[in-house]
DNA sequence: GACTAAGTTTCACATAATGGAACCCAAGGG
DNA sequence: CCCTTGGGTTCCATTATGTGAAACTTAGTC
């Protein structure tokens, strides 16, 4: 998690470090991230500084703490603004939301795991940041099979073999065998279903957004409980979902024209 | 903007660029980048590579263009939830904003910026990471002049060297002079408010968050509109607001405890 | 007042960044 | 078809930068 196998150059050993302040998920003491780095003292410490210089991390010199910093926030909202489909699918999401009734995810892909960009809840209103940036898993949810059934080859065992194959539940898929078996199924499908693969009582069905090339862009889910509904039930949206995903994959189309060339 | 003025070491320059593409607010090629950067063609060159190669930034082959990477929304999601104010706040907006019925803006200082945090909307259920991360003028914001009205006088005069005093309305205080003059009110009432110095129309009353030492932790505003309510109307939540904000610092006080020690 | 642990600074050394220049290559254009 | 143009990529000698063991400075402890 924190440490990365191998980085580059000085800001890669610096991100890092980054990285490893916000595996904390709070405030930390030099002495705390020192433990868990693979870098001397003075070196960790010049890293620290020169990030909470850089307003990457911030300094709680009262408490002598380092946590995340804003200009982070800041670049976030950037990348989120920018980054390919969440601000465009938004107005897409609201009307499949209210067409389904259930929750529905938005995901891309990032280094085998899965990332949510998006989120609507059916129940509670919203909650933005707290759910996006969220990653997990790629072999054991809806959006993460539908991503991975429409990659290319290379791609996708470059994916798997980053895979964990935890046994979240007794549903979980738990080889890449298993795996490359349901992928085989979704691609000629055209949606993946979680059958409780990662949590119990969660399933979903899950399209991915196609780019006009192919090109896997994203993935879109509608999620539900057992208790609410069942798979067949959530089966039956398939055809709204593909409906939305195709409406969203167009807009990116005729999105990624910033100037004419 | 895109560029600092001095970047220590190899990393800041490597996140300089990253402010840069940042900055274009949608994919761009090498040579725009290079248009802005102060940085050599090989030199900027090898920025990107290793900024991609760290998943900070993404590279479209097709297009040949950089946008920012999926690991900076991940890196913000950490940065958000940890960053001290907004996730604790975030049910004390909630009960502000139905208890006046107005937009809330949870805002925190940042190099003489001010950095939204969280934000409730009156009408429209929710805005955020569309708005959070969006940063604005301290000197003609209600929750920027809060802020500075209780921050210590060198960092006071720090952050109104950097503002730029550009004059957005006929009510904006164009001057470092009149900021200070206003700052002392502010200081002596306890809240500040905007006269429509940002936008025409838009007025709000902020106070700031504090802590028990008296540390500016951020600030708090319930925003509306002159055709809505007037100023003196928006005083009156000036109470409710302050409690707010007391219960805000107050949750935020015992949540800086990690561990003991 | 000696002991300890956490945090900070130093400095000789090695590595990694630098950037001018050369190179590649696709797209025009004569 | 060859020549040019310009964005993009790579080379490599030079040099600035990062490196980290060790020394040092606090701030607590017994």
């Amino acid at each position: 998690m924190g440490t990365e196998g191998h980085a580059d150059g000085t800001v890669g050993k610096a991100l890092d470090v980054l990285d490893l302040v916000a595996s904390y998920g709070r405030p930390v003491r030099f002495s705390e991230v020192l433990e868990n780095a693979i870098y001397p003292k003075a070196t960790l410490y010049r890293f620290l500084q020169t990030l909470t210089h850089q307003g990457m991390l911030a300094y709680d010199a009262d408490r002598q703490t380092y946590s995340l910093g804003v200009r982070l926030v800041r670049l976030a909202h950037a990348a989120w603004a920018q980054s390919s489909l969440a601000p465009l699918a938004r107005p897409y999401l609201d009307e499949l939301a209210s067409q389904t009734g259930e929750t529905i995810h938005l995901a891309q892909m990032d280094q085998g795991q899965v990332l949510y960009v998006d989120k609507r809840n059916a129940t509670r209103p919203v909650d933005m940041f707290s759910q996006a940036g969220k990653v997990g898993p790629a072999y054991c949810t809806g959006v993460g099979k539908a991503m991975l059934a429409f990659m290319p080859a290379e791609a996708v065992s470059a994916a798997v073999a980053r895979q964990s194959f935890h046994r979240f539940t007794q549903q979980t898929l738990d080889s890449p065998e298993k795996l490359m078996a349901e992928l085989a199924a979704i691609s000629a499908r055209g949606h993946a279903f979680d059958r409780e693969e990662h949590e119990p009582g969660i399933i979903c069905c899950a399209v991915p957004i196609l780019s006009r090339s192919g090109k896997v862009l994203g993935a879109l889910s509608v999620t539900s409980t057992t208790s609410r509904t069942n798979l067949q039930a959530l089966e039956g949206h398939a055809a709204t979902i593909k409906d939305c995903a195709a409406r969203i994959a167009a807009e990116a189309e005729n999105w990624r024209f910033p100037e004419q060339n």
